[in-house]
DNA sequence: GTCTATATTGTGATAGAC
DNA sequence: GTCTATCACAATATAGAC
């Protein structure tokens, strides 16, 4: 087709880096113009509305991370043997879109009742979450509870060190980022071993 | 003094809330001054302007939670020795106050050039830090890479769980919030038993 | 301290020429 | 597809009456 949609997608990719450093509220369709270097009225042309243009970038990001949890959940191999392959994926996908955390949980936040519909539209069934952590967890002298905090313990683990990446490079790495990152890639390791040792003791 | 400082505690708590969940671009003078029942222009008379009412509240949600982690770094007593109590403090801090993680996080994010001078301000040495984190880990065999991921893990877990407490209730507890703040305070038992089975071994 | 009125600028969105 | 011109409205903020 065209090489015209290039204008769509400059368009999308200054729409991501503003919404997800300012928010939906603080960019303005003149600054994500600007940043594309076209006209204002073009966004308009192409996405409607802000919202829209909005509701574009935000399910990308969604769609960026959330299959991998969903898998988590869905999931029916033993919990022991995917937890290093799900480390790997989160992280590495954090890696690549460090800024993608703080993006969705301000706009969930915002947006509380969207949850429902999101969970919906992600393919997750919470009943069938629940099951399957039940099910994950009968080796064991059946203490679900510690289940469902170890998946909170996972993606707590790979996720918020990103959200919390200004403070934590700037507190505990001097504000040097490379080292930030190195420290991520590290936890690719750590973290496997550290579930491994906890779940070889608990059951 | 006057009872009619009341106006400006309103202000404040209707700021709060708005802030918290909306953002400071998504929060209008008006929202505000609606929510407080209060005229528009008052908020003018009293903080001058949004940015400063914005600062007031911003500072107000910093305040309530970084003393806690600025004693975790500061200390010198053994890591292992207030673990449990910093596990406590943070998360008590945060079933108070769930919305402030996101909200924090968000700003920082939208302005990541004032970590410099919020690290001062809080009265955080990142040297020191570094410095207390080496001694404290004269235990084992140096592996001072560990304690740094340690304390990532700490705050992540603490933390965590309540930046993303709208997808976590949902997924996992059924849109139950009760059981959600049921389960963050089992997290006070679960997560020192975690970190000593962790640091038992490691040595 | 609290209100009304107003100034000023910014914003999202559309119509219509090219 | 891209631009200019324009609209309706919302936003922050201040001046001045009470």
């Amino acid at each position: 087709m065209k090489l015209n949609t290039e204008t769509e997608d400059r368009i999308i990719i200054s729409a991501e880096k503003l919404f997800y450093q300012k928010g939906k509220a603080g960019t303005s369709m003149q600054d994500i113009a600007d940043d594309a270097g076209i006209n204002r009225t073009l966004l308009n042309y192409y996405f409607r509305s802000k919202g829209q243009l909005f509701e574009a970038v935000f399910r990308k990001a969604l769609s960026s991370f959330v299959p991998a949890l969903a898998e988590l959940l869905r999931s029916d191999i033993p919990f022991e043997d995917y937890v290093p392959k799900m480390i790997h994926t989160i992280i590495d996908n954090m890696v690549a879109n460090p800024q993608i955390p703080v993006f969705v949980l301000q706009e969930i936040s915002s947006n509380p009742d969207r949850m429902h519909q999101l969970i919906k539209e992600m393919g997750i069934d919470p009943q069938l979450a629940r099951k399957t952590m039940e099910a994950s967890n009968n080796g064991g002298q059946g203490n679900t509870v510690d289940f469902t905090q170890m998946i909170i313990n996972l993606i707590s683990l790979c996720i918020f060190p990103f959200a919390a990446r200004p403070v934590i490079t700037g507190i505990l790495f001097d504000g040097d980022n490379d080292a930030f990152i190195a420290a991520m890639n590290e936890r690719k390791e750590h973290l496997p071993k550290m579930f491994l040792k906890l779940m070889s003791q608990n059951q």
